[in-house]
DNA sequence: TTCGCTATCCCCCGAAAGGGGGATTTTTTG
DNA sequence: CAAAAAATCCCCCTTTCGGGGGATAGCGAA
């Protein structure tokens, strides 16, 4: 009877301790495993090339470029690979890149060790894994405030309201006239959102939405 | 000659892939340690009774609770212990309250391991680490533009840089100033490049940078 | 019922952004 | 070399931000 073959996967993450984590996990749970890791970009396809491996575990925010881009180009040079992303941010948009460019799974890296396995798993099974909870993660009415974040930072329902529509590159006019309010209030709202998250500028509303994946 | 004491360390994440990553990298990188560690908010005070820790590492998001408070907590009922927390976020409030609350660092969990394990010893040795660095966080001028998007639309490299200095919230005098230019040519370069990307706000300029992983 | 929080609205002011014209000087490149 | 591209600078203007004062009504907890 001939050796089983082991499978071989490769990680792609410069959060280095997030990799080693992560390997240290995938050593001990996954039977016959041989797990490299790359911890950046530049060096993915050498490392491809190298090990051939049959799972690629990609992060999606690398230095220097992205994991979208870099799973494309992946896919593209080398078809039979199955690419899952791992990310710490809960970002639609994100998401649907990934789909579209064919990767076959997108997971939060805070996800719990049991539902990384079943995902690295699937994916490894020929199953694309788009977990599902990610969508209506932070729009359901059940948890009006969509993350702890905002409770822990004492933002109000329409606080966050409006700093979704401020991250969507709306101006205080066009937040006032959709709200249906005077564009003084959104005014205030912005002065008091700007001081619980201690910014002072658009910009760093923007990231700190972005980031938390409003 | 009496056997050396172990530092003690307990590390409180329930991130469990970057929990463990860590584990390892202090069992390898410091001598005579005794790392335990706990997944949830809720072990964290027994497990600091049971082990009783010179230093504890600290997630600021956690289930149920947050950093801060559990931080407060412990610095209540243990006083002599140290505390570091660590984030995934640069929020400048976030830091703000953990100085407040007498915490006694705050590090970004994506720093390198070589940042993480000097802030870890300085804070073992009595010192209070509250990274300077987490507002000039990613402003190296080392790394070349080397990104499709960029040639894809035609953006020039200064356009670039400055595209990296908007995004992380400096203003047209701020670059100007960085950049020993006047201002007008910021104002030009700015119109330059809202026209090559098709946009008219900062808010549309930082998402399109932080989706392209600028 | 009083206190605190939320949401609403108002005024003033200076600074910055956004948009429209220009122009000149390097640097690159065919 | 000559043309093209990139980088620099300047004027005009309006709108939007950001920060500083306020105020009022509603509502729920102490």
């Amino acid at each position: 009877m001939p050796t089983p073959e082991p499978t071989r996967i490769l990680l792609i993450d410069d959060h280095r301790l997030f990799n080693d984590g992560l390997k240290s996990l995938l050593d001990e749970q996954i039977d016959l495993v041989v797990c490299e890791q790359v911890f950046e970009a530049s060096g993915a396809l050498p490392a491809i090339h190298r090990t051939s491996p049959h799972l690629i575990l990609l992060d999606a925010n690398l230095q220097g470029t992205n994991g979208i881009d870099l799973g494309r180009k992946i896919l593209h040079d080398f078809p039979a690979v199955r690419v899952l992303m791992l990310t710490m941010y809960n970002q639609p948009k994100l998401v649907d890149e990934a789909r579209r460019v064919g990767l076959h799974g997108y997971m939060l890296k805070d996800a719990t060790t049991d539902e990384l396995l079943r995902g690295i798993r699937a994916v490894l099974a020929g199953n694309t894994v788009f977990d599902v909870s990610l969508t209506n993660h932070s729009t359901k009415p059940d948890d009006p405030f969509g993350d702890e974040f905002a409770r822990r930072l004492n933002l109000t329902f329409r606080e966050v309201e409006i700093i979704r529509l401020i991250r969507e590159g709306l101006s205080t006019e066009q937040i006032a006239d959709q709200l249906h309010v005077a564009h003084e209030t959104i005014k205030t709202h912005r002065k008091n959102i700007y001081f619980k998250l201690g910014i002072s500028k658009v910009t760093e509303l923007i990231q700190f939405a972005i980031r938390n994946g409003l």
